[in-house]
DNA sequence: ATCAACAAGTTGATGCATCAACTTATAAGA
DNA sequence: TCTTATAAGTTGATGCATCAACTTGTTGAT
């Protein structure tokens, strides 16, 4: 697509595609959870995080760990999924400290549904049409891929509900 | 992961692994444009588009038909790269209105070198490491999947620069 | 027990993406 | 030509992601 000897006219679209029908699956994938649910998928990612979560408090970092965020992020996060209520942040220890936070009912019932709904989403867009082989070759570049950016680099690990 | 039957663990790993790998790879991408030219990949589109265009001046809408970005979008891009300097608004017709935008010298420049750095790094992070049959399986759902999307839906067919 | 260093958490600022509302051009009909 | 409907473009608001700066707790050495 763009004139250059350094990319072959078939390299440059195969990157072009790919890039597309991924943006493609996101979007479809983001859209079903605001769609069905009425959350982003950064919602859904806490919601899932905290559903997960060992006990019915946790603590900022705790979270952040699980979902691959810095804090900073969760932080916004929270303040925003706060003001909506489906999370609260509650006094934590023996002291009155608002530390620690977890789900509301309404988070946790949201949290439930949500969870099965993203399931079958996922699994209508993205497995379902795979075949076999194209399976096994994603896995394969999905893995190799991980390999070549972790191995030198920050580690990026996290839930973060895929998607 | 998520405890459920209506997906298989190893089916929710591919998710998964597919998910981060995508993620990675497509910051890898924006970092490199970030590190080397000091640009994001929103501006990068724009820059390239605009070099691309026919000629000198472009109409906002058609620049924003040719990334696949709705008139808004393009207009805050636009607001945001002309207070960098890269980007001019200009009086395009036979009157003085401010219709068409083009790109500075600096712009132009930016965008030259960008444009061989990027496929560069296109080259070395996606394509390289790629075997033949992952090429095609990847390939084949690509397409496949913008097709699935495509047919039903809106077209969101963009350049946007791929990543 | 005090104080210094570090960890946890919040806040503000900026850029990007999207939606809705608004203004201004342009073109078509009367 | 005047008027009005539609297209083009801007603006404001909101959410998300990231960075830096700040506050507050906790811990540990003395």
């Amino acid at each position: 697509m763009i004139e250059t000897d350094v990319l072959k006219r078939e390299e440059w679209d195969l990157w072009d595609t790919w890039m597309r029908a991924q943006r493609l699956l996101a979007q479809e994938i983001e859209r079903g959870l605001q769609r069905e649910f009425g959350i982003s998928k950064a919602e859904f990612s806490v919601l899932v995080a905290l559903l997960r979560a060992s006990g019915p408090q946790v603590r900022v970092m705790a979270l952040g760990e699980a979902l691959g965020w810095e804090k900073s992020r969760v932080s916004h996060q929270l303040t925003r999924m706060e003001s909506r209520g489906l999370v609260e942040r509650t006094e934590g220890g023996t002291s009155g400290r608002r530390t620690g936070i977890g789900l509301t009912t309404d988070g946790r019932h949201l949290a439930e549904s949500a969870i099965l709904g993203h399931l079958g989403n996922v699994r209508r867009f993205f497995l379902d049409p795979l075949s076999p082989e194209q399976a096994a070759a994603i896995r394969a570049w999905s893995e190799s891929m991980i390999d070549r950016v972790e191995l030198r680099g920050v580690d990026t690990t996290a839930l973060d509900a895929g998607a």
